[in-house]
DNA sequence: TGGGATGGTGATAATGTTTTCACCATGCAC
DNA sequence: GTGCATGGTGAAAACATTATCACCATCCCA
């Protein structure tokens, strides 16, 4: 998908919008209403455009007939491969419809827990870490870091120009970083935690996510 | 909301299942082709007593004006009354936006977890158990079990007519019960953890919801 | 300096959709 | 047996909505 431009950003967000709250599409009234546009023929372009980059889809004469792509829920990312994005294609497992708004700061992807190192917070082996995308984290929360080529969670500490990488289990040890040496790398804070007791539901969508 | 006859719940379901694959309510003529009508006069009255039932909102003059009510999410559980239903109203502290198709079985409520007797599996103080309402458990399962007049969370073990209730956590203490005595009434099996590691999220819907 | 992408106004035809008219049939309670 | 809720047909008016026409302005890039 081509990146949007603002304006298009601004009238997608409104579509979402409208569509949580009325429960269906905005027309393209509606919208020109909301944008204070003159003429329909102003948002019907934006609409071409936000189709033709994949951003929704445009169902043709069928009143409200916009339809959100790529709305399928959260990506549920496993195993992260050796010096890959989080996000990277092969990393993601599925797509889960997982509210982002029920977890504050918002949810952006899922990421399956692996191991036990952070048993005493509750947080166990195969358990989904609800991860909030940043690069920011603050002292005491709990961090999705990358170290090397690795991708681990830990609670964070900050002390001057000291880090602590924190496990929650005592068969693991703290990993002490020197930020005038040490490169660390945050790719999201854990903001929740989700887990499944019976068998893992099948995902919304498969590894790949086709847009039509 | 008076009970719905078989037709009208035939057609509540078709506009929940349209409004999930299309991403719009239905129209009227688009629901009478759906049920063979020959008049979308047929489907008009039909929403009409469902509006009039508070299955649904009519917007007046709105293509696809329909709107699906008390499809709000989950209800989140806090402490149980004594005596009272599991999901009575004073019960209630909200309604979340949590899928019920995330999990399996279907979820239907959440449940606040209180006291840590499960601490070692993972459920911990404040967690959302997501549970399964069922009267029915395996040995093996863990139930949301009322005793008396209390409601508890334990891991359930079935031996002939013999019962345990099994906590996750050695300062806690296994609850004995003998079938041919004792009644153990279950509520629901658990059937997934959810845990907010911020700010508890703002409710859909607060304590009381009002239809309209 | 010219062309394409973006972001508009204004108007209108064609189509989709809601709403209401009159009328009919069945089952069920009082 | 009459009245009422339910579940229909058929038609038509009024309104909502989509789609497309011609035209304009700005910005950025080659």
């Amino acid at each position: 998908m081509h990146e949007l431009t603002p304006r298009q950003a601004e009238i997608l967000a409104f579509i979402r919008e409208h569509l949580a709250t009325e429960g269906r599409p905005p027309t393209r009234p509606e919208l020109a209403r909301a944008f204070a546009l003159g003429s329909t023929n102003g948002v019907q372009k934006h609409l071409l455009a936000l189709a033709a980059k994949g951003a929704i889809e445009l169902i043709p004469n069928a009143a409200r007939g916009i339809r959100l792509l790529g709305e399928m829920g959260l990506p549920l990312v496993g195993r992260v491969a050796a010096g890959s994005p989080v996000l990277a294609i092969e990393n993601v497992l599925g797509r889960y419809p997982v509210d982002p708004s029920l977890f504050k700061p918002r949810a952006d992807y899922l990421l399956q827990v692996r191991g036990l190192s952070m048993r005493d917070e509750g947080i166990l082996d195969g358990d989904w870490l609800v991860v909030h995308r940043t690069t920011e984290a603050r002292s005491g929360q709990l961090v999705v870091a990358r170290l090397g080529n690795d991708v681990t969670v830990k609670r964070l500490r900050l002390r001057g120009s000291k880090a602590e990488l924190i496990p929650a289990n005592p068969d693991f040890q703290t990993l002490h970083l020197d930020l005038t040496r040490d490169v660390l790398e945050i790719e999201g804070i854990g903001v929740g935690v989700i887990r499944n007791l019976m068998a893992a539901p099948a995902p919304v969508a498969g590894r790949r996510v086709h847009r039509l």
